[in-house]
DNA sequence: TGCCGATAATTTGGGCCCGAACGATTAGCG
DNA sequence: CGCTAATCGTTCGGGCCCAAATTATCGGCA
């Protein structure tokens, strides 16, 4: 939203959109700038590390997931990645298909599904983790107001005032 | 990626998994924080303020880029809303099937298509963005940490560095 | 003028994304 | 024990998302 123009055109320009009203500007800066941030680093590391190994952000992090936490239930893949339901049983089908993770019914409670890495799953994360750790370093170590603790808090508290 | 586990247990998993190797962690804890925040925002701004107008939130991305720069062309909304041209295509597809915009191609370049509002359209963002400020506003407001000029510079950072 | 490389938008194909509806299973309460 | 409400994973429908291929147009150069 942030692109080309700088903050204060967009400023002037919407601000004669809607006359005498208030706005928080600042607001829409920390907002605007998030989504730019966030789709940038993941487009970022899906063109430098994923590509190699032919995998989309989001089944990066069900396999990181779950490769930390297996035997994992269905649902805790889903809350600890972050997405529904919904999408987790499609990428688990194609993770599945590729032969990177298997599913499994529990014995204990017919509903449960448990999620497991086969071993060509455990050896592509033990290859792709620290190749994506390291980029994620080249990335960040670029911060230079504040320091890297401070904004994974100030992410944080924009996640409890939505979550 | 960290939900509902510490950083503490997720730190000690993934340790065992990669014995010796050297992780930053703080990087992994930023960029797992800023998609979790990203989703997040996004999540609860299109419950709060978008469903009301059955809008998702690149679909109104689109409308608040035309709004402010009508007529623009369709390179310039993708470039501005940081979204590729194949995707900007079909929503503006959608919204044009809505009432919202119209596409008209450019008398001077022939290659050239212009997007400009209908009165709904402006009339619809007339209404919409200032409760979608004012929400904004309320979930910026719980950054404590820092101030919210800095939340949005770190976040530039981010985008200059994989840009 | 006629061609050719560059540029703009769209279409295509495959995958992700969510809410809602669905079928299977379980827990709890009388 | 039997019934009901809750929970789990999947499926369905519609929409977003991108790279690559496609179609149309333009600019420049001989």
């Amino acid at each position: 939203m942030a692109g080309q123009h700088t903050l204060n055109e967009t400023e002037s320009e919407v601000a004669s959109r809607l006359g005498g009203l208030k706005l928080d500007f600042e607001a829409m800066a920390v907002t605007s700038n998030l989504f730019r941030a966030a789709n940038s680093v993941r487009n970022h590391l899906e063109r430098t590390v994923l590509a190699k190994a032919d995998l989309t952000w989001t089944a990066f992090v069900v396999l990181w997931v779950v490769w930390i936490w297996e035997p994992i239930e269905t649902r805790g893949i889903a809350a600890e990645g972050g997405f529904s339901k919904a999408t987790l049983s499609g990428v688990l089908t194609t993770l599945e298909g590729r032969g990177f993770l298997t599913r499994e019914r529990s014995t204990s409670d017919g509903r449960l599904v448990l999620v497991s890495l086969t071993p060509a799953g455990r050896r592509l994360m033990k290859k792709l983790f620290p190749e994506f750790n390291a980029e994620e370093r080249n990335i960040t170590r670029h911060i230079t107001t504040g320091d890297l603790p401070q904004a994974a808090q100030i992410l944080r508290d924009l996640i409890s005032a939505t979550e």
